[in-house]
Order: C-alpha cells, then structure tokens, then sequence
DNA sequence: GCCCCTCCGTTTTACGTATAACGTGAACGT
DNA sequence: ACGTTCACGTTATACGTAAAACGGAGGGGC
C-alpha cells in the first residue's frame, strides 16, 4: 500500500486518519487516497485497536430482541453509535437458561462502555468490578450513584391510566402484573396502589402472570371470576398481557369496553391490531435507546454522567369506556 | 502477569489459550491458571485478532430488527454462533434512509463472514467483491451458485393455504401482497396463482401494500368493494397484512370468518392476539437464523457449503371458515 | 554567514498476543 | 560412555497500525 503510493507507511497512516492537514501536502495525500481506493486497501482492525487501546465497542444487555421494546431500544442505540463511530455488539440473551456467561467472552474486542437495561440483573452481577463505563436503562434512580440512568417515567404513565379510568368513573380495578422480579414492574404497582389510595371507596385487586396472552388470560379469568364485586377495569404492565385481558373477557361474556375497560403498556404493534385498539401507555424505545446510548458515549469521552427522562404518553384508544353501572 | 506466575510470557498463552499439554506441566499450567485468577486478567483481544488474522465475528444483514422474523433470525444465529466463540454484529438497518454504508465501518473487528436475508438487497451489492464466505437467507435457490443458501420453502405454505381455502369451498381469492422487491415476496405470488390456475373456476385478484396495517386495510377495502362478485378468502403475505385485512373487514360490515376468510404468513405473536385467531403458515425464525449460521461457520472452516431447507407449516386457526353460499 | 522557522515527510517504536524455533537437563538404551 | 529421546519451558519474531521523535530543504530576518 505504502509501496503502491510511493510513500512512507507512517503517510498512509495520517491521510487515511484525517489528520494530515499541516503535515502533508494535498496532492501527496490525494495520491494516497487514490491508491487506497484502486487497492480497495482497508485498515486492519485488529491492529488499530492493538494500537489505540480501544475498538470503539460497546455492550448492550437486554433480555432478549424478540421483545417489541428492546428491539427499538437496539435500534435507537445503534443509530447513535453509528453516528460516532461506534459498534454495537449484543450480550446473549441472559434471559436464557444457563448461568450468566462472561460478557466478555461474547466481545470481538475489547468493549469501552455497557449500555445495560435494569431487566438483565443477571448479567450486571458479572459487570459489576470491572470499571467500565455504564449507564443503565430504566432503573431505580438511586440505586447505583454516580452512573448514569435514563430513566422512562412509567409510574407517570400509570398514574394518567389511573386518571384516565376515575374520570370514566371506575372505581373497581384489577392490576394484572408481570410476575418478573423487577424494579420497573414494582414502579408500577406502587403507582397504581397509591394512586387509588387516595381514591376514596376504590378497590384495588392483583393478579400476577408471566408474560404470555394464554397465561394473562389465565389470570384474569381466574381473578374476575372470584366472588366480590367484579373488577371494570383491567390495568395490565404490558400490552400483551392486555391480549390475555382480552381473551378473558370473551371467555366470561364482557364486552370491551363495555363491560370492562383494558389498559396496557408499551404501545407495540398489537395495541393496534385488537378489536377494539388498545388505550395504553406509549413508551418510545428507540428514544430511549438513543438517549442511552448519548449518555454512555458522554461518560466513556469523560464527560460528567448524565441522566435522562423519557416522556412517557397516554394514548387513548377503544378498550376503555365508561364504568358499566351496577 | 508472567512475571507473576514466575513464568515466561509464551507459557502463559500456551495456557490459556489450552494447547498447553506435553509441553507444560500441570502444576505449572495451573500456577498460571491461578495468577490469572488474582490479577483478572483478561487477554487483549486485539493482540489477539491481530496475531491470529481473525476476530471470530460474523456480520448478520437483515432489513429491521423490530421486524418479528428477523429477531428470530438473530436469536437462533446468535446461540449457534455462541456455541463455536463466534461473535456477531449486526449491520445497522439498511432499511433506513440514506445510501448503503460500509458495512465493514460497522465492525469492530475484521469479518469472517457473512450471513445475510435476501430482503437486504442493498447491502449485497456492496458485499459483492469481498471474497468473504456467504450465506444467503431465503434467497432464489440458485440466484448465487456456490453459495450455500438457507430457504424456506413458503411456497409451499402457500399451496397449503390454497389447498386449505379450496378445501372449504373458495374459489374467488385476493391476493394482498406485500409491495417490496424481493424475491421472496414474488415467490408466493408466483405459487399462489400457479395453484389457482389448475383449478377451473377459481380467480384471483391481487392488491399491493406496504407492510403496515393501515395500509392494508386500504388496499383490501379497495379491493372488496371494486365491481364484479367479491372474494371470499384473503391470502396474506404477513401476519401484519392480516390486520388490516381485519380492519376492513369491519369497515365493510363483513364477518371473519363467515363472510371473510383471512390468512398470514409468520404466526408472530400477532396471529394469537386476534379475534378469530389468524390462520397462518408458521415460519420458523430462530431454526433459519440456527441453520443460516450453521452453515456459514461450515464455509468459514472450509467445509462445502451446505443448502438446507426450512419446513414451513399452515397452522389453522379461526380465521378460515367455509366459503359463503352466493 | 548564521540562526531559526515552516513545510513535508520519514524513521522508529510500542501495542500484546500466538507460535515457530530453540535450549536444557535428566532419563534411557546399548 | 555416548548418542537419543523426552518433558518442560524460554526466546524471538511477526502481525499492521498510530503517533512521537526526528530530519532536510528552502526561505527570511539580522
């Protein structure tokens, strides 16, 4: 290559860097990029990151892609990471079975930062003592000082849910969570339960289901079918478990929104696809991607840890109405 | 890190690295073993990658992550890819805007191949030239001879679908196709009206539709209320194009699936949220992203490449009922 | 004439690993 | 006693780049 340009190696090195201006003359340096591009000449990698000490990698850990939500998360972060140059590379879905493995051993080279949602707790075992630049995605504000979070305010969301469904006049609701030991499901029962609190004569029940519609359906038939005054309204932590909302109802006779109003979170795909469309909680993953990884690359330039908020957003659509009248 | 396991740099590579037996002694190797241990030392993988010429890293090209299938794809790609210490980076979503970017800038690392769905059409062209090992995702059997390719066979799911739909009782189709150039689309069409043809009586219109709900719903109302005897069943392309098959339907006042037949293709989560539940040719994301992967690592070590079929299964669910009677 | 500066490059070095090539005692066969 | 093998490690080298250190030629000031 040096060679076919008639140059010093060191040359190459500095045009093809960018940073030649003063030290090379234009025309040497166009000769340089015209033999590159005759040679179809690439940079080995591998030896620039020998060299600099970094591969401009970065790790993100999420539970697993085939999520609506972390899929745009990857594509908000990656977006970033393109733009300034850096790489994206996946830690295998910790939600497998198996024991946490060695985020490192997933690398191709060597990482400069981890972008780390709060849902993969297993793998931050692992991370925690390496010192390496991190920031975390919706996770308790305070539980780790001093790194960066972005935080999406779904506590906020179910308090508009909360809201939205006093205003139409429910008094009796059922909270169907996700029985998956995180922060951000606890979040939300907190919000609910103390959003009704202060609710005088509404009634709160729970229900818990992994995140499936056959197992959601599952436990709101079994808890709308429990002696008491029936629940009208169904707050679900995630949009499919509404689908299981959904198939509940139709099994017991109630009309959506009719007889019973249905909420979700998330705002996927299928909150469009039911009959009637789903009122739910919008969350922007791809923003949430984008913010996280702005911050993460802020922290690995050594700039001070930021922290972010990410708007959350009612969307009202057809599954809920008016509390039926007893 | 030698000097404190009180021993040369070379054994310490030799150790780790496992190619230590008949040339080290075991106390020694497990001296080394515990050094590393205490230190956390971790070899440089660029050193490495630089020595060796290779960062066992494959690149994957799909359109869209977000994309149901190819989050699948991934999934099973990235447990195959695990299990042989590969690693895989993603090409960021040729989809979007813009000209197709390098998409070696992404890497981290020197590629040691290249898996990649035939929807990514942009990116081969730019893949052309680099003599690195390719397999193709459902890609024309033999648009690239020499290269090992991993097809699903939807064409025959949808002789399936036919079959299933003439088998009630249909003869009058319409066809809502996905308006994206790529072959894999065209194939289904092309199957579509090859099985139609052999059957008298039967006819077929085709209605074209970016991969949106709502713009299915157009072009399925569209089609439904042009002149001449309605269809009774619509074929689908996508799970997703369903959807909007639905929402017309209910536009139009006609039931699914006693005025209305309606199927997929995919069986995403989509297909079990809907009322009826969707009838549908399952596709097998994560065994095509497994067996794409498979197969690459097979080129990678200089075995043959290897062409491998994927099975595809019509899963009859709700949305598929005997024609109407005129 | 001498010193100093600027412009344009080159020479040299270090990054940390994998591995080929090279010892070095000790045991062993004859 | 002497060559041969074996078991166990070490030395030395190359990978391709980035960047610090180092000129050399030409020009200007005094």
């Amino acid at each position: 290559m040096a060679r076919v340009a008639g140059v010093s190696q060191a040359s190459v090195s500095l045009v093809l860097g960018g940073k030649w201006h003063g030290r090379i003359s234009a025309p040497t340096a166009e000769r340089v990029r015209e033999a590159a591009r005759t040679l179809g000449y690439r940079p080995n990698l591998a030896a620039r990151n020998l060299r600099t000490g970094s591969a401009r990698t970065v790790l993100l850990v999420v539970p697993s892609l085939t999520t609506h939500f972390f899929a745009g998360v990857h594509t908000g972060a990656a977006r970033v990471a393109a733009a300034h140059g850096f790489s994206i590379v996946l830690y295998p879905s910790p939600a497998g079975v198996g024991p946490a493995r060695d985020p490192f051993a997933s690398a191709p080279a060597a990482l400069d930062g981890v972008l780390a949602s709060s849902m993969a707790a297993q793998a931050l075992t692992v991370l925690r003592g390496d010192r390496l630049p991190l920031v975390m995605l919706d996770s308790e504000p305070d539980a780790t000082p001093g790194t960066a979070t972005v935080n999406l305010d779904i506590a906020d969301g179910v308090r508009q849910v909360a809201d939205h469904l006093l205003g139409l006049g429910h008094r009796r609701f059922l909270h169907l969570r996700a029985d998956v030991p995180s922060w951000t499901f606890a979040q939300r029962a907190r919000a609910l339960e103390e959003r009704l609190a202060a609710v005088p004569g509404a009634t709160l029940r729970t229900a818990a289901s992994s995140m499936t519609a056959d197992h959601g359906r599952a436990a709101v038939e079994g808890a709308l079918s429990a002696p008491g005054p029936r629940p009208t309204a169904v707050v679900c932590d995630d949009d499919m478990l509404a689908v299981g909302a959904y198939k509940a109802a139709r099994r017991l006779g109630l009309r959506v929104p009719h007889d019973l109003s249905v909420t979700g979170v998330d705002d996927q795909v299928l909150a469009m696809a039911l009959e009637p469309e789903l009122t739910t909680v919008r969350l922007d993953a791809e923003l949430t991607g984008e913010r996280g990884m702005e911050a993460l690359l802020s922290v690995i330039e050594g700039r001070a840890p930021v922290t972010h908020d990410i708007p959350v957003e009612l969307v009202v659509r057809g599954s809920t109405g008016p509390a039926p009248r007893t």
